[in-house]
RNA sequence: GGAGAGGUGGCAGAGUGGUUGAAUGCACCUGAUUCGAAAUCAGGCGUGCGUGCAAGCGUACCGGGGGUUCGAAUCCCUCCCUCUCCGCCA
């Protein structure tokens, strides 16, 4: 959520980065309606605040007038009061309608891109930051996708994952079971070794979680709900990681907090099924582990750089051919300001799949939060906030195997071995 | 799940209807003292919103929501959570 302050005192800068997503001149209108009712946010805040004052005055001196006896004057400034608290109540309710617009509106500006955000309306126009310039593997004509590897190997089983959930959900086994659970091994001691804190978050959030990173009441379609106990599953780490320091005012010299986190990750994709979505490429549940910093404002581009950087070289250590994304004002997420997406190469597909998506989110995160921090004299501040996937695991298992396999059987990166046991597998 | 107790500022802990945004202690910050430190003394020390150049002022907040009252941390209702005991259980 975008704060107030920065839509009244940065109007130019707003529309501009608005632009910048594509959002039309009708779309733009927003804007002013939001000041708008900004303007009579306060002044009815104002009215309710004097009328509130008054009637404090006047109960106080009831109680002064009662303790002198004065009892017919107390009884008129009682009438006073009632008449008061009427008016207060209207103020209040209305106030409350205000803001409550506000808020909605408020919810529907994306946050604005930074000055690196190429313009574009698709990810056609997203900018390669790192292209790849080795070599790529190269097979035959009998190379396969990973859903046939999974199947010849025994890694993974949909037609399992149907009959015990639904499609979506794959059953790993044997060896694609301790790969995946290598691959989560590996990143989080890549990261922790990083400097990252560990933490292991309940997989079920409750509604004030969920609200406070934004899939509340915008994405709420995506999550799965348990309804009986109103909680949600966790689309991704980052909405309970976040929420660690939701209500939180960090002292400077605490900044960064670094977390990094795995956990099982549940979207419904409702409606996204089609195309390019075999095999590994989309599911309902799968694993990740993600990363999430809290930074000073004047530091955190420096920081998302260091977090490219660091993933970059999980990903060399795989061996795994990847390039890196700019992401274009037409393709960025809503909460971003700045967004690299990490592809890797699936050999046998002969596509790019994303693995990772790292972006600074500079305070729009934090205002919704009400996460800040307090600086050497004292002032109390937003902070930004970052994170990425360090790595999704799906498309990082179907490159693994689409890319590495042989006539002998499918290579483990050296990196796993000692996570896996072994050194690839066989038939 | 049942019975009981309880949720107050960073922590501990007073406060059962008015002058309490909240005593006191600890922690923390500033100053005095000191060669320096400890100890001691003096002062300061919550957040949001509104207003103001600012100092400040107004307002809201004592687990969440609602109610009674001229007035609520204090009384009532409801929800959530914590602790103790019992039951169940990986």
């Amino acid at each position: 959520m975008l704060q107030l302050k920065v839509l009244r005192e940065e109007k130019q800068r707003v529309l501009a980065g608005l632009r910048k997503r594509n959002w039309s001149a009708a779309q733009l209108k927003v804007v002013d309606t939001i000041l708008q009712i900004d303007d009579q946010r306060r002044v009815t805040q104002k009215e309710l605040d004097d009328t509130l004052a008054e009637m404090n005055r006047l109960s106080k001196t009831i109680g002064q007038l009662m303790g002198q006896g004065k009892s017919a004057e107390a009884e008129s400034a009682k009438a006073q009061v009632a008449e008061l608290k009427e008016i207060s109540r209207q103020l209040e309710s209305r106030q409350l309608d205000i803001k409550t617009r506000l808020d909605e509106l408020l919810y529907s500006v994306p946050n604005i891109p930074s000055k690196l955000v190429p313009k574009g309306k698709s990810a056609d126009d997203n900018k390669v930051a790192k292209d790849w310039t080795k070599p790529f593997p190269e097979f035959g004509e009998d190379a396969l996708p990973h859903w046939e590897l999974g199947k010849k190997y025994n890694l993974f089983d949909f037609e399992l994952g149907v009959k015990l959930t639904g499609s979506g959900f794959p059953v790993y086994r044997g060896k694609g079971a301790r790969l995946q659970r290598a691959l989560i091994q590996f990143f989080l001691d890549e990261n922790i070794k990083a400097g990252y804190e560990e933490i292991l978050p309940p997989h079920l959030v409750n509604e004030d979680t969920a609200r406070a990173t934004g899939q509340l009441p915008d994405k709420e379609a995506q999550m799965y709900k348990c309804d009986l106990d109103n909680l949600y599953l966790i689309p991704t780490a980052e909405v309970p990681v976040t929420n660690l320091v939701r209500d939180e005012i960090v002292p400077y010299k605490n900044l960064p907090l670094r977390f990094t986190a795995y956990t099982p990750c549940f979207r419904r994709e409702a409606g996204a099924w089609g195309a390019h979505v075999r095999g590994l490429n989309r599911l309902h549940q799968f694993d990740k582990v993600e990363i999430v910093v809290v930074e000073h404002p004047e530091k955190s581009y420096e920081t998302l750089k260091g977090m490219i950087s660091h993933v970059s070289k999980i990903l060399a250590k795989l061996e795994i051919p990847y390039r890196i994304l700019r992401l274009c004002g037409g393709d960025m997420g809503f909460t971003s300001a700045l967004t690299y997406d990490f592809e890797a190469w699936s050999g046998a597909q002969k596509r790019w799949l994303e693995i990772s998506s790292v972006s600074n989110f500079e305070t729009f995160q934090s205002n919704r939060l009400q996460l800040r921090y307090r600086d050497g004299d004292g002032k109390i501040q937003l902070t930004h906030t970052l994170n990425g996937s360090s790595l999704a695991l799906p498309r990082v298992m179907a490159a693994l195997l689409e890319n590495n396999q042989t006539p002998e059987g499918i290579k483990i990166p050296k990196a796993l071995w000692k996570y896996t046991g072994f050194k690839i597998i066989e038939a």
